[in-house]
DNA sequence: TTTCATTAGTTCTATTTTAGAACTTGGATG
DNA sequence: CATCCAAGTTCTAAAATAGAACTAATGAAA
């Protein structure tokens, strides 16, 4: 993406959710009827506890108690973000196990989808908020078994992407207001 | 990552933070000291509008009116975000032009680092949030001419990455609690 | 068979964040 | 000299989160 400012006030800052309102601010509700896969991934996934959820679930967490104690967040937000993601089909509820019943959270195909948002989060923090000592915690690629972390290809040429090689238009989804 | 549950407990659910304080609950500013690089980066972009104010500096936005007009969020919080984003050295704020001085906020390379993150996003979103019509918005690489999404690979052997194929050990800043 | 423990929640009040709107400040502009 | 604009700050109201206690269903222990 360079510099695309006539795109960006076409795109993002076309106001067509507040516009109906007039005068109103977005509200976070509001987010997932933008025309912008940023605001409405982040409708999901945008809040403070819902991707620390998601890493425990990538390493494989999946009971609500574990989830808390891990987490350290309050039962009660737990429970709403649960609920959530579930009927956003990132996780999916099943109950397990027969006498006692109990209920387990795992990812669903779309959940697993966001494996690169993590990785790409744990990268930069391994990069940028690590001290001296390094990463807390090293990821080993079973496939080809070296240590390693993610990195960000272009889908057609696997070259590393960089923002500033990359520009954007209108695509097939974006409708434009009124 | 596998199922790392040991390591899970070991590291995540170590509970530095909250033992010190005996039974209290993580609160939001005690994320950057978890010895986890998703914690850590959370603590700086994982509030409700730092990630889309960060898409928009991607797309060339610099200037507090600007920011105001496209996100439609109250000018306190991108006030605060904005200070926020500059004290994290994710953006740097310059005063620009002369007669009148403007002041504008632009990606510092450590902001610009937090590309595949908002990439990965988009591609989610694209992916899973579009409706039939297809994304929004379209990303060409200038390098290779193609219209493209970014892609998570092995940054050892290049291969896509995947969930189940990568497992995680404790690395070297990882310190114990106690 | 009463008591206790565990899991997966819900309900309550208090505190913190965010929304919404108006006000401020330091130049330009007419 | 009054008005405009960019970049904020300040105020009250509403929403979200923290912290703690309570509930319901089952199973094990005394």
């Amino acid at each position: 993406m360079g510099s695309n400012l006539e795109l960006v006030k076409l795109v993002y800052g076309s106001g067509r959710i507040r516009d109906e309102r007039k005068g109103e601010h977005m509200r976070w509700r509001d987010l997932e009827k933008e025309p912008c896969s940023v605001a409405r991934t982040l409708s999901i996934i945008g809040d403070r506890w819902t991707l620390l959820i998601l890493r425990d679930c990538f390493m494989g967490v999946r009971r609500f108690e574990q989830f808390e104690s891990n987490l350290g967040m309050t039962r009660h937000v737990l429970a709403d973000r649960l609920k959530k993601l579930t009927s956003a089909e990132v996780l999916v509820k099943t109950p397990y196990g027969t006498a006692p019943v109990r209920q387990e959270y795992r990812l669903t195909e779309k959940g697993f989808d966001l494996y690169p948002v993590i990785m790409s989060i744990v990268h930069w923090g391994d990069t940028h908020m690590a001290d001296e000592r390094g990463a807390p915690v090293i990821h080993h690629h079973k496939t080809c078994g070296h240590h390693m972390h993610g990195e960000l290809v272009c889908s057609e040429c696997g070259e590393k992407l960089e923002a500033r090689q990359v520009s954007v238009d209108l695509g097939p989804g974006f409708q434009d207001a009124v």
